[in-house]
DNA sequence: GCCAACGTTGGC
DNA sequence: GCCAACGTTGGC
């Protein structure tokens, strides 16, 4: 079981629209690294919704129902994506400015790559975050 | 293979 | 709107 998280401009897709369509697939993600942790992602895996640039702040969580497949979106097969459920929402939405002054969360990628779309998130931190956002191990099981 | 120019992401 | 970080493109 590994623990990732995801960004998206709400203006591009919101968690609302993830929350309605249930299951999405993850597409548009155009960065090899990204992609590499794309194709590492395994079937019920969890991941967290980040709103970047409007928000910037993990308002969901995500599970990963459809292992890697070609992007339906891109101009050729090169490129990957994987399908998401919702699992449920983070009831206390954790902010970037909430993670920075978090001791112990220091070392996330969010902050030391902040250009990078979906990353790996440590078990540790993973535990940390659904704290702050309480978020309780019930909901996870959704 | 190097590097300048340019484009994109995302925080502020 | 600005800018830092970083990826990509194209000339040499």
């Amino acid at each position: 079981m590994n623990y990732w998280l995801v960004k998206s401009e709400p203006d591009a897709f919101s968690w609302q629209e993830q929350i309605t369509n249930d299951v999405e697939p993850w597409t548009g993600i155009r960065n090899h690294q990204a992609k590499k942790n794309l194709q590492s992602m395994k079937n019920g895996d969890l991941a967290f919704f980040y709103h970047s640039n409007v928000g910037k702040e993990i308002v969901g969580v995500v599970r990963i129902v459809k292992e890697a497949y070609p992007d339906p979106t891109a101009p050729d097969q090169k490129w990957f994506c994987v399908d998401v459920k919702t699992v449920c929402s983070v009831p206390n939405p954790v902010t970037l400015k909430q993670i920075k002054a978090t001791p112990g969360l220091e070392e996330i990628s969010l902050i030391k790559q902040s250009r990078l779309s979906v990353m790996p998130i440590a078990p540790e931190h993973w535990k940390i975050l659904c704290q702050l956002g309480h978020v309780s191990e019930e909901d996870l099981k959704k």
